[in-house]
DNA sequence: TTGTGTTTCAAACGTATGTTTCAAACAATT
DNA sequence: AATTGTTTGAAACATACGTTTGAAACACAA
């Protein structure tokens, strides 16, 4: 019971610092001071900083991932022999991911700035390590959203995917601070369940924006 | 001569080694080595690693903002008396950010990296150099917005430049990244010109999505 | 040419990093 | 109680970083 003591010590410590501070600027005395272990705790454990980094993002990516597998399975049950339509498909995604961390007792931002980072630092070995481990999740939402928009060309899609991406990624990475910023200009308090309910129609209608026509797109292949 | 030899080559390789790797990441000896000059040039010429940074961001968003304040007194003159139209607002936006690296013959992709580094890593010192040089033109682009949504709440308009910020910081900011994937995946090229096409008509339809009610929504003063 | 202010250069400085070491403490089994 | 395998602890290691130094090279006016 020790072990596990220490190294989930470390893993939140790591999560948290990691989430305001970036991965390069957070320092391994930094984690180990903050969960009140010995440094060489962290090499013992989880070998190097690059495989803590991995365990970071395993533990919560790992439940979460199983969590809307779960949900994507009622989804396409309960609209079957449809596919589900494109706001459905990104509000399950949304709460899953506000719901989540709810249960483990912890603030959604920390999560969304990880997965931010994730995105945003180079980190060559973590992109690698999520794409091995979550390309499978990853993949099925990629094609519900795309059943769920069939007008829209394969590259169409993955740019207008990208831009929701970004958009959710942005905004609940940094929920905590702009909903301070709104509180001190308007004195308007904006929980995180009403952002999602702002986000998700903003989303879902530039998706279906209506399209635009270029020079050197082949309009006759865009089904691939 | 020989002064501003040295000092724009350091700029030169500053700003494509940090627009790729990120600032921490990016040490001094690697931007000397590629820059063909001294180490203890950067110390010399621009005092420290911060001010560097400072001076790679002056060099490209000055003109920049120069000539985004000049388009949008085009567009208003244009458009009066009406304000200018949402699409209007964001494609002089993003036309004058495509247009702008290329009269100094590079790549666009980088400046739209150090864009996004610029909000993604905390870098206390850059963010309080930016808003104290550029909030100008920031605040006056965030006016235009307002006046071509006016049917928006106060609290809705400010949720969706957020998100109109983060879909736009975060592709552009990987444009690169998500451009190769996108080519191993379909063998489609996409230039940023035709991202930037994508991105428009997203944001904007997001932007105009149809209103949702909530029950905590004061619907008497959303002119605030 | 001499003198003066500026710029370059190799070398070093002090500090912080990730990692390793090895002895001590601990836990559990025999 | 003795022995084993596991976990902690203080200290040191090697390396990389940003920065400083002081002498040499340079540009250019007097």
């Amino acid at each position: 019971m020790a072990q596990s003591d220490t190294v989930d010590r470390i893993l939140d410590a790591a999560e948290e610092l990691f989430a305001e501070r970036g991965f390069s600027e957070t320092s391994l005395r930094m984690i180990t001071g903050k969960a009140g272990v010995n440094l060489a705790a962290v090499n013992y454990h989880f070998g190097s900083k690059k495989s803590l980094i991995q365990a970071v993002f395993a533990r919560f990516l790992t439940p979460f991932c199983t969590a809307l597998e779960e949900a994507f399975d009622r989804l396409e049950a309960e609209s079957a022999p449809e596919p589900p339509c494109l706001e459905s498909v990104l509000r399950v995604l949304t709460s899953t991911l506000v719901e989540m961390p709810r249960q483990h007792d912890r603030s959604i931002a920390i999560y969304m700035r990880l997965q931010g980072l994730a995105y945003t630092q180079s980190q060559g070995h973590l992109r690698r390590f999520l794409e091995s481990e979550y390309s499978h999740t990853f993949g099925r939402f990629m094609r519900l959203l795309k059943n769920a928009t069939p007008e829209l060309s394969a590259v169409e899609r993955y740019w207008r995917n990208q831009f929701v991406l970004g958009a959710t990624a942005f905004t609940l990475s940094s929920s905590d601070a702009l909903t301070e910023i709104l509180w001190n200009k308007l004195g308007v308090d904006t929980p995180i369940e009403e952002i999602v309910d702002q986000l998700v129609p903003f989303l879902a209608s530039g998706m279906q924006a209506h399209t635009v026509a270029y020079g050197n797109t082949k309009e006759s292949d865009s089904g691939v």
